[in-house]
RNA sequence: GUGAUUGUAGCUCAGUUGGUUAGAGCGCCUGGUUGUGGCCCAGGAGGUCGCGGGUUCGAGACCCGUCUUUCACCCCA
């Protein structure tokens, strides 16, 4: 409720209805990447502010205003990580990569963003990401969307639009500002106040503005396929080929850019529609990364979901749901003798891979067998005094309410008989 | 950061033009004769009405502030 135990504001609390969602699409996750043979990367939640600095760009909005920075004691700056693939790349080039070696890598975890919290955004949001590192081809552009696609339809998320795009290369940007920039100089007084400020800061930007009139006339802007070089409009035409080959559904928006500064080539987004105003459930591309201390960019192409949004997106499905934590066996006790038993009953149990629960409160028959209704429990164990004295167990089967008497060597076979039938 | 919206029992919510001991449903606990669940019945526990000020003889209701919820903008996953 709302009091001093609530998190702060756009951060939230998990309990076991929703970590058991959680726990299945990172298991789906961890399963497809593994097909993939992409091995788990976990890199520290926060860094020195400059790793995000150089790779995000300073002039994005994340850094710009969204990062969580604080002082250590030594008076060095460091970030909660708003993104995944800076700390990656950084933690890569730390290790070293060889010339023409790649490492390819996923990485589960939290991120954290000062934004104003809305449907599908939240301040320490989830993310599962995958980056390829140290080679630029289309063919690897490709199996990294392929892969995305693949792991989105193993969780029953379908019904989606796949965007793609391309930046150019780095050495592209020149001309692509200036001719952007010429386009929109006769324009600009009429365009929003962000535009206004992004023609000057971030070019780039202006194009995935919503506003109404700024559309109109970006919709009349150079297409960036023009702008760019013949080598890069050669490398996106191949992965448009690749794509078209494996049967991948894909629109080219051209006025895809994303807000990170360090996109090259190939950029992409997987929208929904219906999961609220943030429509976009993954997104990445390929990118040119330089480390801080590093004397070369590393090349990779990665994305990242959001848990979050997964989790809106398979709901709104209608996805299949997730059975619950389920007890097997519950126990019954009746005096302290039994009950003394009964530790020794669940424990064996257990070990034969029956999930069990026990009373341990000492109550009355009823509350106990009230409680072995509540948790759906599929057999009910009864121990009292009397079946101590006869060396035996009641064995209540609780879907048919059928009870039998066995004894305790011959426990095991009537449980499995029982379950087995469920 | 801007705009709107929310806050009453564990949960979902009532609470009339400000007026006595703040209610319901669900859930929980205990019973309904010896040690047996679900349905039903009875009883019970549980609330500083988000927090702080103010107006008033009197405030859960009105005013101000603050925090929080949700949503949109911005931007992104």
């Amino acid at each position: 409720m709302s009091s001093k135990s609530e998190p702060i504001p756009g951060i939230s609390d998990l309990f076991p209805e929703e970590t058991n969602q959680w726990q299945y699409l990172e298991g789906n996750a961890r399963d497809m990447f593994s097909k993939y043979s992409i091995g788990e990367i976990r890199t520290p939640i926060f860094e020195r502010t400059d790793v995000f600095l150089r790779s995000i760009g300073d002039e994005t909005d994340i850094v710009q205003k969204e990062m969580y920075t604080f002082k250590d004691r030594g008076d060095r700056s460091l970030t909660l990580r708003p993104e995944g693939t800076a700390g990656v790349l950084r933690a890569i080039a730390n290790k070293g990569l060889s010339q023409g070696d790649e490492h390819r890598v996923y990485y589960i975890g939290p991120m954290f963003r000062g934004e104003r919290p809305a449907a599908g955004r939240k301040r320490q949001f989830h993310q599962i990401g995958v980056e390829y590192v140290g080679k630029v081809s289309p063919e690897i552009d490709s199996e990294c969307i392929i892969l995305l696609l693949d792991y989105l339809n193993s969780i029953d998320i379908t019904d989606t639009k796949l965007l793609i795009n391309t930046r150019g290369v780095s050495g592209d940007r020149q001309q692509v500002s200036a001719a952007m920039l010429d386009y929109y100089k006769p324009h600009i007084d009429h365009m929003c106040e962000d535009c206004q400020r992004r023609y000057h800061t971030n070019i780039w930007r202006i194009l995935d503005c919503k506003n109404d009139d700024c559309k109109t006339i970006t919709n009349n802007a150079p297409s960036m396929i023009d702008l760019i070089s013949d080598t890069s409009k050669t490398y996106f035409d191949s992965v448009c080929d690749i794509l078209n080959h494996t049967g991948v559904q894909y629109e080219i928006d051209p006025q895809l850019v994303r807000g990170l500064d360090y996109y090259v080539h190939t950029v992409f987004e997987v929208v929904s529609n219906d999961i609220g105003a943030q429509d976009s459930i993954a997104g990445g591309g390929r990118y040119e990364i330089q480390p801080p201390g590093q004397k070369h960019p590393l090349n990779g192409v990665g994305f990242a979901m959001g848990v979050e949004r997964l989790l809106l997106a398979r709901n709104a499905n209608n996805a299949t749901t997730l059975e619950g934590i389920n007890v097997d066996i519950y126990i019954v006790s009746l005096g302290q003798p039994a009950l003394l038993k009964n530790f020794d009953l669940a424990s064996s149990l257990r070990k034969q891979g029956f999930r069990v629960l026990m009373d341990l409160e000492k109550r009355g028959m009823k509350a106990q067998m009230r409680t072995a209704n509540k948790v759906n429990a599929k057999i009910t164990l009864i121990r009292g005094q009397s079946e101590l004295d006869k060396g035996i167990i009641l064995l209540k089967n609780m879907d048919d309410s059928s009870q039998i008497n066995v004894k305790i060597d011959e426990l095991k076979a009537a449980v499995e008989a029982i379950i087995n039938r469920l």
